[in-house]
DNA sequence: CTTAATGCAAAGGCTTTGCAGAGAC
DNA sequence: GTCTCTGCAAAGCCTTTGCATTAAG
């Protein structure tokens, strides 16, 4: 049961957003969701805090984005071993990462790979398929 | 170029199949190589020092594993977010991760996705193209 | 008022670094 | 003998935890 949402959410819409998720729209989670909801991005726990316009200690910043993980609103993308990042677009799509700069793309629909979902092993369920095409400037640049 | 080569290797194998890759094999690299190319499996860092039969200090652990990566020996795989996987297939090839047991299969590539590798974009080339199936217990186990 | 959330600092887990001592050739 | 590698412990990151304080309803 997907609400169909249109980013970017002003600031005074995240409290309703999230309210429909069944979160308590708190003043931390509030700032956090206007960071975040403004449109698809792929953000660390750090750059979040970077871009609140008001203090929210490390601690909450974790928890808001493992909350608002668990419920949906945000994918966690294990492609960098040294920090956990945070996608916006909930929907299936899969990425590049810029391996030199530890950027992520999003990659259109029409790019992605043909797949017939394979057959997951015996007595197990897919949860999700997750395609990272890895790249790095062209050897032109070398 | 890659070499050809039939895992399991014996332990006097090791130290040839390191020159090979211009590796020097001293005393804790073939040991770790013993260990390591027995056969196709994903150990971190961890895991293979438990695996050792003579002591070898954490930090050539992670320096050994770095240079067989760098090497071509092991592929590293980003797929836990607490810690590092190596892989001793280097072939293309892609993964169910179990995400309860945080443990690796390898997918066939009969069950492999039809991809018709994606359009890079402008400017970048491919380094790798990593699939992962996220996989959990039938939820009749619930 | 009662329950839930926040903040701070401390603790944790994995990985890297610095540097003296040991090993490869 | 020279250059490289190893080991140990300390330092670094990112993330989680514990617990007293504050906010939500």
């Amino acid at each position: 049961m997907e609400t169909m949402t249109t980013f970017p959410l002003q600031r005074d819409e995240v409290a309703g957003y999230l309210r429909e998720h069944g979160i308590t729209p708190t003043r931390p989670r509030v700032e956090i969701g206007t960071v975040l909801f403004q449109g698809h991005q792929h953000l660390s726990a750090d750059q979040v805090q970077a871009r609140l316009t008001s203090h929210v200690s490390k601690a909450s910043v974790y928890n808001t984005l493992s909350l608002f993980t668990e419920r949906g609103l945000l994918r966690q993308l294990i492609v960098d071993p040294t920090r956990v990042l945070y996608d916006t677009n909930v929907a299936p799509h899969h990425h590049y990462y810029d391996v030199e700069r530890g950027e992520l793309l999003d990659m259109d629909s029409s790019d992605a790979l043909q797949m017939s979902p394979p057959a997951p092993p015996h007595g197990m369920a897919i949860e999700s398929v997750d395609i990272i095409v890895r790249v790095r400037r062209d050897s032109a640049t070398h």
